[in-house]
DNA sequence: AAATATTTTTAGATTAGACTAAATACTATG
DNA sequence: CATAGTATTTAGTCTAATCTAAAAATATTT
């Protein structure tokens, strides 16, 4: 049987693969998990023993495919429950993650099942996260970052890279949301800010911000 | 912090305490927990250092008034946890136990009064049981056991002792249910069995059966 | 009330996951 | 390409929760 520990570490490996297409180091995982390296040494030969990951010394870690699959069902319950406290328990999208950290590692087929039918099988979740299915398949936006749109070309807000509290809700603040249609009214070459057009108001946002959210032509 | 255990050994003693007006046995709880005697002793120091228990060797525990409440909190949340699973997630009564152990550890207050405003306020869980409210307070009604009812006096199921998927199941068949109207037609002075009206069918069940259902006159 | 049976506790060991400190292997620079 | 710097692993501890086996206390029976 999985351990919370083993799930939090796979979940760990899988996230950081996707921004990398060799393998994951120990030190980038250890600073996910917030643990020491040699804790995370010790977890990856455990791993690997369980065929999870494949791992050789000193050249860090991916996950086999029995690996993924474990990795995507925990981020399957993970963006479900997600949804379902933003839709039905009036929680705001910056307040979800630190109790759906706590919600996908309960165990239940039945339950994840039934939560998605519940939900009307959704397909992203509050951040614009793509849901995988019951067969772990899913299917995200070819999405670009903000700072990727041309002048005056419209584009929705698909998205979002940081997702942190404070980061969403400044965006709240600036009435920015999943769904919002998005204008770029001009680019500051001095600083790369953006002059844009977010819904019906037009306001100025940092080029940090810019790479921050995910849109969609 | 609560670590998972501490937290089902309260709940265990907390139950436990229910059947008994003196302290609660090492070997009740090691049963009940499914450890063995000299773990839950351990146990059982450590929860008198958090001063949740009052604990003297050889002489079982009692809860605090602190360890009754954390107790509370996690029967709160267990039974607003197997509401939701019947009331929204089609779990059937027998089903949602296990899955509600888990459930209840999840450490969110939002998130509890959240599912409670959800289900609107409920005070009963599907198998009968209270729910204590956000005060810990709970009410429940003044049953008795099918074995009291007095003959051809209408009385109404309100609740179920044996909790088990097998006893659970036994009911669905016979379309016993909470809500389901009762009355005893006839006791088997031979063997206590009983010949009753349940619903719209006449059945006989066995003293075993109805000193596990409790009913409101 | 003594002897026996049962319950409970203690002592010492085990496991999973984490840690620190030291050793070793890679990487990048001069 | 040697060496300094960084990353990783190893070795040895620690803690929480468990266990077994043996000892101690309580309860029951004769």
């Amino acid at each position: 049987m999985q351990t919370l520990s083993t799930e939090d570490y796979l979940k760990a490996i899988y996230h950081a693969s996707q921004f990398t297409s060799s393998t994951v180091a120990t030190t980038s995982i250890a600073n996910k998990i917030g643990a020491k390296p040699s804790s995370v040494t010790d977890m990856f030969k455990k791993l690997s023993e369980q065929k999870l990951v494949k791992y050789e010394k000193y050249q860090g870690v991916s996950l086999t495919n029995e690996g993924v699959k474990t990795a995507l069902r925990i981020v399957r319950k993970h963006r479900l429950w997600e949804s379902f406290l933003v839709s039905h328990l009036n929680f705001n999208w910056d307040e979800v993650h630190q109790v759906a950290e706590q919600l996908e590692h309960i165990q239940s087929e039945k339950l994840t099942n039934e939560l998605e039918r519940f939900l009307d099988y959704p397909t992203h979740d509050p951040h614009g996260d793509p849901i995988p299915n019951r067969a772990l398949f899913m299917k995200s936006y070819n999405k670009i970052l903000l700072t990727e749109l041309p002048l005056n070309k419209e584009a929705v807000c698909v998205g979002v890279k940081d997702n942190s509290s404070d980061f969403l809700r400044y965006l709240d603040r600036r009435q920015i949301g999943i769904g919002t249609p998005i204008l770029v009214l001009h680019r500051e070459d001095f600083d790369q800010s953006l002059h844009i057009q977010a819904g019906n108001s037009t306001l100025m946002i940092t080029q940090k911000t810019a790479e921050n959210i995910y849109i969609k032509p």
